[in-house]
DNA sequence: TTTGATGCAAATGTTTTGCATGCAA
DNA sequence: TTGCATGCAAAACATTTGCATCAAA
């Protein structure tokens, strides 16, 4: 892979993700870096956080609600997604992951890892 | 909800899913259908794809590789999705219910369920 | 005869891409 | 200067939808 040249754009984009405790769209990234760089393109704003994603310094989130979301944290953790609003959450726990040897038990392939997100109500949106 | 009515090209695509191992997309299905009904279209293999998913008859997989998976068997149940030739494998396996306890240890809102699908190399494409 | 289901095509929403230009190294 | 990054617009994809017609009940 060519090496990085440094842009203006992705250090906001890096320094907008890692500010915010939302786990913003890409259109939402667009939305709030175009407050300090009006002529960004939506393109630049795809092509650097899959770039950022592929370097592991952001987290691409596919909770498949329609777009996928993008989160500063690159550090592997879980999320909760509520069905009431639609909001994203970190969640703090102990790691699970003994579950990919359950998993492995009866199959005689190679499990590597996992992707698992919780859903359920917020503490907002419960009652 | 209204009745559904029956409709031939919906026993179709169920007949089609429930003698199926593999896990096809809903472009997949319209293919394999057409054999049968070349008039068919996608909009009602769509259509018919989320109603079946709807009353619980087929299983929806967002294994976000681009486009969504359907699985004839509605039993809840796991998947496997190959890195190496993308296919998707169910796997027996015990239940791992426990980690929404795991997860709502420290969270305040109400898990009431996770989606998890496990990754690596099947048996055929491992070494 | 009523009303859900279909085929067709157009529309939608998200993401990617081609290309000329801009800017970092 | 070299070549990655950008802005713009068009394209690519997967999926949904409006509508006239068809067919189940």
């Amino acid at each position: 892979m060519a090496v990085m040249k440094y842009s203006r754009q992705r250090e906001a984009i890096k320094e907008y993700l890692s500010q915010t405790i939302e786990h913003p769209t890409a259109d939402t990234v667009y939305m709030n870096i175009r407050k300090q760089y009006p002529n960004i393109s939506l393109g630049t704003v795809y092509r650097n956080l899959n770039l950022l994603a592929e370097q592991g310094e952001i987290l691409k989130i596919n909770c498949r609600d329609g777009s996928d979301r993008f989160d500063g944290n690159p550090n592997p953790h879980y999320h909760f997604i509520c069905n009431g609003c639609g909001r994203v959450f970190d969640l703090e726990m102990e790691s699970i992951d003994h579950i990919n040897v359950i998993a492995g038990e009866h199959f005689k392939g190679n499990i590597e890892g996992h992707i698992t997100f919780f859903y359920g109500s917020c503490p907002d949106c419960n009652q």
